[in-house]
RNA sequence: GGAGAGUUGCCGGAGCGGUCGAACGGGGCGGUCUCGAAAACCGUUGAAGGCUACGCCUUCCGGGGGUUCGAAUCCCUCACUCUCCGCCA
């Protein structure tokens, strides 16, 4: 959420920023001219309020003193009953701003690149892939041949989009995690296993909700939703709270599979692991100061870099356009990994910054010393990152000519010392 | 799933329908004392918003609604916590 004051003084600006996102129909103008209104009506009610406690107390008095309150009851009766239909105006009309607010993105920050698509996001590095000596085959052809998962059978289970692993499969997906995890927490990470289901306040927090939840599974009967990334229930942990200022900035990774409905994207890397209902992310949280936010979005960014020159695949970074970053976020980078087989490069991690756009949403506060005033928290999110994209790049850059797959060293220790991935293993 | 109890400020813990933003204790901060420290004593210590602002006003005692001139205090409702029973991983 955006501050409303921020639209009051610099309506045009905000307009540009929107502009950029390509939204060119928000109601900003409207929302301000709303908030004229709500504030003259506050400061009637505050007004006729402070009269009626005046008076009311008048009449406590008179009546320890055995006077007759009565004409004075009448004549507050009067006053509370205005105050009471001014609030009622008041309520519907808040109702309405904040309904409106809750769907304005947040605003991007100066140095994301301005443009209306994908075409327009800037690369800000990227590896150049050695060209395989001999013709790769797609993931799906490796997982296949070498039983890895078993798609038919899980859509059996679920439908399309689910994924079921087996054998060494579930286990090089588990040891994937197991080293996201792992190189977090030594670079001081707090782990976290978060709940899997989340109810509205939360989804609201970090921007979920209400104008992505169409995306998100909803439970049937309850008000909760399946989370669509760790970042939901991470990010809120702390929400309607105060942080230590001095012990900032909080950072957190956890581990959790991640629920897509992917509601409108049918027929677009639908097939294998490209674009699935249930996949696996570890998830990076930072809830930091403002004036280091930027800083340390390198810093984060820089932790799911390494992760992949460990697994040594290939990937490139991209500062997302204006018209690319996700709802709540004020800057983003993608990190893309290189798949051999289709040539072209998948998105595995999304690193951003969305500053104090969802800390506004879920009163999320630090105070930097004793008997200062409390200031929004900044907060960072980032995949660090999304197993099953990973895994693609990885069965693909590392596969042989003889259809097997050289593990990197980092992954050796948790598969047990293997070198490969062959079919003996089955 | 059944029965009961509770939810108050940084923490513990009072609170009669009428100066209750809230007694009391602890903690924190400032001060007196001291060579310093402890103890003791004194003071201070929540948030949001508004204003003809170094002062005043409004709101907040789990969330929402109601009764009333007036509610932390009464009523309804929801959420959460705890205890006992049942069931289970």
């Amino acid at each position: 959420m955006l501050d409303i004051r921020r639209m009051r003084e610099d309506i045009e600006g905000v307009l540009t920023a929107m502009a950029n996102r390509n939204l060119h129909n928000l109601p900003i103008r409207e929302l301000v001219e709303k908030d004229d209104r709500r504030r003259e009506m506050l400061s009637r009610i505050e007004d006729l309020r402070a009269q009626l406690n005046k008076e009311s107390k008048e009449i406590g008095k008179k009546v320890k003193e055995g006077g007759d309150p009565a004409a004075l009851k009448a004549a507050l009766k009067i006053v509370s009953d205005e105050i009471s239909e001014l609030e009622k105006s008041m309520r519907e009309l808040e109702e309405i701003i904040e309904a409106d607010m809750l769907r304005i993105p947040n605003l991007p920050y100066k140095t994301t690149p301005i443009g209306k698509s994908a075409e327009e996001n800037v690369v800000v590095k990227s590896a150049t892939p050695e060209k395989l000596p001999f013709a790769p085959k797609s993931h799906l052809e490796l997982a296949q041949r070498l039983n890895l998962f078993d798609f038919e059978r899980a859509s059996k289970l679920s439908g399309s989009g689910f994924p079921l692993y087996l054998g060494i499969g579930a286990r090089l997906e588990r040891s994937l995690w197991n080293l996201f995890l792992d190189t977090h927490t030594k670079n001081g990470y707090r782990e976290v296993i978060p709940p899997l289901m989340v109810n509205r306040e939360t989804a609201r927090g970090t921007g979920q909700w209400p104008n992505l939840a169409d995306d998100m599974y909803k439970v049937e009967g309850e008000e909760l939703y399946l989370i669509p990334t760790s970042e939901v229930p991470i990010a809120n942990i702390f929400r309607g709270e105060i942080l230590d200022g001095s012990k900032m900035p909080y950072r957190f990774a956890g581990y959790s599979p991640c629920f897509r409905r992917e509601a409108g994207s049918y027929g677009k890397d639908t097939r294998g692991f490209l674009r699935v209902h249930q996949f696996n992310k570890v998830e990076m949280i930072w809830l930091t100061l403002p004036e280091r936010s930027y800083d340390d979005l390198e810093v984060m960014t820089g932790h799911a870099e390494s992760i992949l020159e460990m697994l040594e695949i290939p990937y490139r970074r991209l500062a997302l356009c204006s018209g690319d970053i996700g709802f709540s976020s004020a800057k983003t980078y993608d990190l893309e990994v290189w798949s051999p087989f289709e040539q072209r490069w998948l998105e595995a991690s999304s690193c951003s910054n969305c500053e104090d756009f969802q800390a506004r949403r879920m009163a999320l506060r630090f105070r930097r010393e004793q008997g200062a005033k409390p200031e929004l928290v900044h907060i960072l999110n980032g995949s660090g990152l999304a197993t099953s994209r990973v895994m693609v790049a990885l069965l693909e850059n590392h596969q042989t000519e003889e259809g097997s797959i050289a593990i990197p060293p980092v992954l050796r220790p948790y598969l047990c010392g293997k070198t490969h991935i062959t079919i003996d293993d089955v």
